[in-house]
RNA sequence: GGGGUGGUAGCUCAAUUGGUUAGAGUACCGGCUUGUCACGCCGGUGGUUGCGGGUUCGAUUCCCGUCCGCCUCGCCA
């Protein structure tokens, strides 16, 4: 066997006159007739045109040149020279060749049903890039990702190393907490009728090991989670991990800015600026999201106050509805005529586009040329029109949008319709990186449904330190210690400072509904532990998946795991889900609901 | 669970109002070609139009069901 002395992205000018061998996929083959066959040699580090020439290589040699076909695998071996013909300034090999004077062929690629290319992958369907993953990942693109996620993971070992952090493997057979996402489970066979979770996250692990006295932890670690899939989620997904003790949330929030300021400059040499707070509240209220995108304006404009002047009825309503403490509301957007001009059909498309976030409509007016309101709503706007345009600060050419209901539901249509008319208008500037904090989210939501309070964050959050009190008077208000980085309107990580102390856990365990039989028995260990001498402690997680997108510029996440599902959970080149035997589910104590699907 | 969208040659796509033998590029096969580099030229193989049913003289096209991919709402403590 032919053994490589070069990758085929590494020879140059300095190498010509040596004996060289190069191993890989045959990327294409140039037949040019009577014994000239050029190849472009494909692995890993890139491509290097090998030539057989008549002249110099036995006939065997270009015989078997000239039976290659794309993909092939096979081993080079012959003197690197100068070109004979032009250089190819677009290949880094491009001043040499090499002159093949013995071709081994590992193995013929017969049949393709694809080509690892990048000039036609991205139109090929996804569905045949999965079923062929081997060959999709062949392509340069996608083999740079996979070195991309790897720097990713290196950088992160090396800078938590280095901050002191412990990395620390927790077990993937847990127990089912359902609370929060739906679980994975595993029936198991040695405890007839119990099953296995696996972890949505290691959280109460990572918990305990500050209670254990680890200080700093921190894993790279896959979750799993039986929700459905989105382009930037997967049901299976890794996080990076970690947890501090003796701290608040400054100290974690600065740990993890550290972070990411330097993997930003590890993978693309960018200095992330101080990233800035910002409280839950004013990210509703200002950017309608609880993720916002600062990367333009297009800002959510509070207007409660003067609906309610404009006899608009619609507005009226709005405005007398209440729920949890906040009165109805009504929100405006601005679309400034420098920005671009929406067309009358964006406008009517915005009204369905808002109902699926249930809010009614979308009310619209504009400024025209000569400052009077025009269109759409514009003679309820018009007897208040100076005060109007004033608390926008409107300008003629502008265009007006309002969403009017629940505050909840106007802030969150309006956000989402913000993002929608930033995406018609490509007011989305490239290449900026804006990292943002979230802070002082509350500690519930409350569920009409259930009639109960549910944890926002998760239920071991902590309130933050003058929250206390309001646990008991005043929940709804109670807002806690946790924080999410943001960046570019999309949650990459997102932590907070625990409950350290038994008693506040057990108030906050009685507030979401768990009696105390429920709290002992799903959560006896944790209370156990706080019990114990637990030390105050915070952490966090980031989205790898997610951090890799960012850095890699894509935004399907399937793009930056080697191996994705689909939509409904399957994996299409090894065909999972799949059905097993009855002899099997018999071991594990489980019996079928379902009749087994018959063989595909 | 809901909404949207797509499925035609190995791959990417086309096919008029429901009408002849379902076409093109590429891949593959054969021939030609000694400086190409997404080589070029000539010829050829290749189809259960996702699957099942229905309407019709006739269905890629219309209807019903179903499977699969993607986007999305719910969901994702």
């Amino acid at each position: 066997m032919l053994k490589r002395t070069h990758t085929c992205g590494e020879p140059r000018a300095t190498h010509a006159g040596n004996t060289v061998t190069l191993c890989g996929w045959v990327n294409t083959y140039r037949d040019q007739g009577k014994g000239l066959v050029f190849l472009d040699l494909r692995d890993r580090d890139g491509l290097c045109q090998v030539v057989c020439d008549l002249e110099d290589a036995p006939p065997h040699v270009v015989a078997a040149a000239r039976s290659l076909r794309r993909e092939d695998c096979i081993a080079v071996k012959g003197l690197l020279r100068k070109r004979a013909g032009d250089p190819n300034l677009k290949l880094a090999t491009g001043e040499v060749e090499l002159l093949a004077a013995e071709i081994e062929v590992f193995n013929k690629a017969i049949d393709l049903p694809i080509l690892p290319d990048d000039h036609d992958a991205p139109k090929i369907n996804e569905e045949i890039r999965l079923k062929y993953r081997y060959l999709d990942l062949r392509r340069p693109s996608m083999q740079k990702i996979l070195r991309e996620r790897h720097r990713v993971l290196q950088y992160t070992r090396q800078y938590f190393s280095s901050q002191r952090f412990t990395e620390i493997e927790t077990p993937l057979l847990i127990k089912s907490t359902p609370e929060g996402a739906r679980d994975f489970l595993v029936p198991s066979r040695l405890h007839p009728g119990d099953w296995y979770a696996l972890p949505q996250s290691p959280q109460l692990f990572k918990q305990i090991l500050m209670v254990a006295g680890c200080e700093r932890y921190f894993q790279i670690c896959r979750c799993l989670r039986d929700e459905d899939p989105r382009a930037d989620r997967q049901a299976e997904f890794s996080q990076i991990d970690l947890e501090l003790s003796f701290v608040d949330r400054s100290d974690v929030m600065d740990v993890m800015s550290g972070f990411v300021q330097g993997l930003w400059k590890e993978m693309l040499g960018v200095d992330v600026p101080t990233i800035i707070r910002m409280t839950w509240i004013d990210a509703m209220n200002r950017f309608g999201s609880d993720k916002p995108d600062t990367r333009f304006g297009l800002e959510l404009h509070d207007i409660s106050a003067l609906a309610g002047k404009c006899g608009f009825k619609v507005f009226d309503e709005a405005l007398a509805k209440s729920r949890l403490g906040k009165s109805g509301c009504v929100k405006a957007i601005v679309v400034p005529a420098s920005m671009g001009q929406l067309t009358r059909k964006m406008t009517d498309s915005y009204a369905e586009f808002v109902k699926t976030f249930k809010a009614g409509g979308v009310a619209v007016t504009k400024i025209s040329a000569t400052g009077t309101f025009e269109t759409g709503i514009a003679k309820f706007v018009e007897p208040i029109a100076a005060e109007f345009k004033a608390a926008l600060n409107a300008q003629p050419g502008d265009t007006i949008l309002m969403v009017a209901d629940h505050w909840e539901i106007a802030v969150k249509a309006a956000g989402e319709l913000r993002l929608k008319v930033a995406d018609d208008l490509k007011a989305v500037p490239a290449g900026m990186w804006n990292f943002l904090w979230v802070i002082d989210f509350p500690m519930f939501d409350f569920d009409e449904e259930g009639n109960r309070w549910v944890a926002m964050h998760h239920p071991f959050t902590s309130p933050n330190p003058d929250q206390f009190d309001l646990l008991e008077s005043d929940p709804g208000a109670c807002v806690s210690a946790g924080y999410d980085m943001v960046l570019n309107g999309s949650e990459i990580a997102g932590g907070s400072i625990r409950i350290h102390r038994t008693d506040v856990q057990e108030k906050v365990f009685k507030l979401i509904g768990l009696t105390q039989e429920d709290a002992d028995r799903k959560f006896g260990f944790l209370l156990s532990a706080l019990r114990h001498g637990a030390p105050p402690h915070g952490g966090m997680a980031f989205g790898l998946d997610r951090l890799v997108m960012h850095l890699c510029g894509t935004n399907n996440i399937r793009d930056v795991i080697a191996f994705p599902k689909t939509q409904s959970g399957g994996d299409l080149m090894i065909d999972a889900p799949g059905p097993v035997d009855d002899e099997q589910l018999k071991e594990l104590h489980v019996r079928r609901a379902v009749a087994q699907k018959a063989p595909a």
